[in-house]
DNA sequence: CATGAATGAGACTTCATTCAT
DNA sequence: CATGAATGAAGTCTCATTCAT
């Protein structure tokens, strides 16, 4: 008769409760990427998710919870894809690889779409700025410390000057690409990683 | 003999319609920038427009005509703010005043926030991402045409080619940045300065 | 300085102000015909008038009034009209060349959309609706008098009951006959005249 | 193992969904019956069904969409009770009868205003037209059908060409008859009766 | 006399969220 | 656990009417 408080066991991994969550935030992204944060409405959500919308929220507190979810994902995922250029000839084949994938709609890199919608509500919202500016603590502590690493290590061998100001510098190339994928979304590659590669030649050199 | 029928005469820039124009534009874009373009309501913005909600109807046709309005204009500051980086030093020393401008939030800089906005909202928006696209291609030809005129010219002399792929880069570091300022209002400048010193001495040398 | 009392002199047919409410009159029948009364804005009378929407209520209190003249002119009009028909051979031919006037688009015909739209507000106004029961009085009687009035006057000798139900009976076709003209403004008038003569032979004979 | 998006089951006439339309239906029906189809607003109407306004955007798309329902509900009464009428004395007493029942405000019956509103919404309203045409040329095969038919089956024996045109004569009067019933409500029916008694002796002897 | 800018109420519609079943 | 019906606030937009100019 009464309700049993939300006790969502999230026993591990495996669970059932990290199941559903699993697929509200996948639908919750696909619908963002389309419709933006404002314009998805939980009733979207809840049809991409195929689920009833009353259910969501036993999962989620609210629909910026969900937002916050995929915030934190994307940038957890921008993170582990920002490690993988670590190595020189990797960062201009990385970008462009992963241009590729997104213009195919893989799932699994970050949209530039969703992205500009992170960054853009960030300056309003101050849970998501918060987000962004721990993940972008670490992206920044990072690249530094691989810019400032040995040549024998895979690194540059800057000086943390130096590297910080160039990781700077890389980390606003990055997302400038982000952002111009998103806005020309069938840009010709082939100027783009020459200009790329010229610049990692002189900039990294 | 028989009257003009309502309708509101632009008549020219200093007409009463141009100057309410404007008081909601300028109304507008500090509600677009505080709250984004869904989130800023049509009475937020007269209230700041220190109007009636109904008044601005007789001068935008409806919300999405003010979004558009304002769209346009920033784009055109965008184009004049980068025309004026013309010039090796103007380039890096123009970037650091926008900067602090913009952290003054002098209303007649673009405001990256709502750079990320509109660049956000063009992603749905057709009409925005057709403004955006003209704007983008006028801002790559004037690049690209800077940097192949000749030398005298205070150009580079780089071939077509090598200016195009350039072009693309600078405006994607310029973007970059301007995503950077949004996220990050309190940046220190100095390094960012000094790597973009570093980058036009060894890509413009 | 002050606003002179709105003392519109009537001063005759021929004055400046029954030229204007004249004006607006004509107007107004052409946005109410097309758009209902309802849907018609003040603001699109105005044009059709080519005047100022505020001009409008020197000339008449506020739309309801307007709305008043119109059905009161529309209804003088309609007596008319039947008043022409009285004569065995003119009722039929009399329908049919109205009913070409009304698909010529003939403003002096009345509308009879119309028609069915002030009949429809009857049902809620009862300013409209005492308008019509006046008329309907004044329609009655007149054709309850034609219907009486010996045939050496051009009338059917009918005895008072007889011409009173009779003429109920007429005016119920005729303004059937309208409803129908308002829906299927191209219908074939053949079989409706036919059927109109056989009517009239067999009820006047 | 997923579960159905979340729709509106029609499941059939039982439903709940079936039974909350036809609330609205119902409340949607007195409502423009006293105001009109512009005039009666979602919350009149809401306020009449005893619910929320925004919960009948759940059973109707939009306010149109159940002015459409409406109309179809009426047009499919009115061809019903037309279909009664079929034979000679029942038309007379029949059409009393449904006077009377309109005077008692039977809400079964065709509410002589709402075919007003109809009509003269029809002149304007290309959804509404075409439903009142498709209504119109079913009655009018019907009324037809059954003047042409042998009078050893209850018909007139007529042939196609005078049935037809007297079809139409017919369902003028009917009209007519309609509208005379919306403006006159307290009409006297006796002389109605006679003058129709009258008529179909005449005209369909 | 005439304009049309301005207002404010009210219309339609959407949507996050709750809760009885 | 799951549904989806229900609400109420809020958003966009229209329009009759007034009034300073």
């Amino acid at each position: 008769m009464m309700n049993a408080p939300p006790t969502i066991s999230t026993e591990g991994a495996g669970g059932r409760a990290e199941a559903q969550r699993e697929r509200i935030l996948s639908a919750a992204q696909r619908c963002f990427i389309e419709h933006g944060f404002h314009a998805a409405s939980m009733a979207d959500i809840a049809v991409a998710a195929q689920m009833s919308a009353g259910l969501m929220y036993r999962y989620f507190e609210n629909k910026q919870a969900i937002v916050l979810a995929i915030v934190e994902r994307q940038l957890e995922e921008k993170r582990s894809f920002i490690r993988q250029l670590h190595s020189a000839q990797a960062f201009t084949t990385g970008l462009a690889e992963a241009f590729k994938l997104w213009r195919a709609g893989d799932p699994r890199v970050m949209s530039p779409a969703l992205y500009l919608e992170m960054s853009a509500e960030a300056t309003r919202n101050p849970q998501i700025a918060a987000a962004l500016r721990r993940s972008d603590a670490l992206t920044r502590a990072e690249l530094q410390a691989w810019l400032a690493s040995p040549r024998s290590e895979g690194g540059f061998g800057l000086s943390q000057d130096v590297a910080a100001s160039r990781a700077l510098l890389l980390r606003s190339i990055v997302e400038g690409l982000a952002l111009r994928a998103a806005r020309e979304p069938d840009l010709d590659l082939a100027p783009l990683r020459s200009a790329l590669e010229d610049l990692f030649a002189r900039l990294l050199a």
